[in-house]
DNA sequence: TCTACTGCCACCTTTGAAACGT
DNA sequence: AACGTTTCAAAGGTGGCAGTAG
């Protein structure tokens, strides 16, 4: 993820499908990102390795979503997103942004506090408060790409980075594409790579996207997405977030199946380990 | 000298107000 | 007058790149 001064968008950022509320209950949704390990890391031009100690976690800095405190049921009935959460490097920022240090390795979290629980300074670690990470959703903080197949899987599906795109007029200079030709390669090693997943022979990068596209409403009616004040196209849905189920009975636990969307994120992500980047 | 960071730029999408048509 | 659609400009998000700092 790209840091910045002002503070940048998180891309893809975090969706969660959450179900196992109580429908009453009111809830505050708070996002906040927790530093993985103790260590600076650096990029070696193929993997991050470990580079040094790791500058102090900024403490105290959470994303509580804007339509929080709601109730369970509404929770419950759209993915929640969290596209507005800003990251920034900026140690002294005014504006409220979750502060990262470049070059370390972070998870985010999503803490689920009752309403009725919370006092005027939320504590995440309150016994009503329940907590979840998903490991697949791990990031790099950066203030400028180190590995250039993240800079063009972001332009790619990035609609705000369309203007960067092979057939846009502000493209990657011609040389650039040259210069990493053995990026290509790799590239379809990673496709060859994905169909001994058991994924057809032919796919390809259009098929890829055209799956995810389909894919990107399963379980979702129309009057889901007319609900969603927030929704998006397929295309700018696509990729835009780490998506993520939540269920719970009495007590929240992860959901343990993995819907057809998921699965695809989840080949996404297998895509990024292949190419060492995550 | 090298690496990471910063500020500016062009290009793009989103959003909301104004203009227009029914 | 009320409502729906279209147009347009401003705001904001994007990565590239050159210059700067350590």
């Amino acid at each position: 993820m790209i840091l910045t001064k002002q503070g940048r968008r998180m891309f893809p950022y975090c969706r969660y499908w959450i179900t196992g509320l109580d429908a009453t209950q009111r809830y505050i949704l708070v996002m906040d990102i927790s530093p993985v390990d103790n260590h600076r890391y650096k990029w070696n031009g193929r993997w991050w390795e470990p580079s040094g100690k790791a500058e102090p976690h900024v403490l105290g800095r959470v994303f509580i979503h804007p339509e929080s405190p709601s109730t369970g049921q509404y929770w419950m009935h759209q993915p929640v997103s969290f596209y507005k959460l800003k990251l920034t490097n900026n140690t002294l920022d005014q504006e409220g942004h979750i502060i990262l240090h470049s070059m370390h390795r972070y998870l985010p979290r999503l803490h689920l506090v009752p309403a009725d629980k919370a006092t005027e300074v939320i504590q995440l670690n309150g016994p009503d408060v329940h907590t979840f990470t998903f490991p697949q959703t791990e990031f790099f903080a950066v203030t400028a790409y180190q590995n250039i197949q993240i800079t063009q899987l972001k332009i790619d599906y990035n609609p705000f980075a369309k203007g960067f795109r092979d057939d846009g007029l502000n493209s990657r200079p011609q040389r650039d594409v040259k210069q990493n030709s053995n990026l290509e390669l790799e590239a379809g090693d990673v496709f060859s790579a994905a169909s001994i997943r058991g994924r057809p022979a032919e796919v390809d990068a259009l098929d890829l996207h055209q799956r995810s596209l389909d894919s990107s409403f399963i379980g979702q009616n129309p009057s889901d997405i007319d609900l969603d004040k927030e929704s998006f196209n397929a295309e700018r849905d696509f990729l835009g977030f780490l998506d993520t189920d939540l269920s719970s009975g009495d007590v929240p636990k992860l959901k343990q199946e993995v819907s057809e969307r998921w699965v695809n994120i989840l080949f996404l992500a297998q895509i990024l380990v292949e190419w060492g980047v995550w």
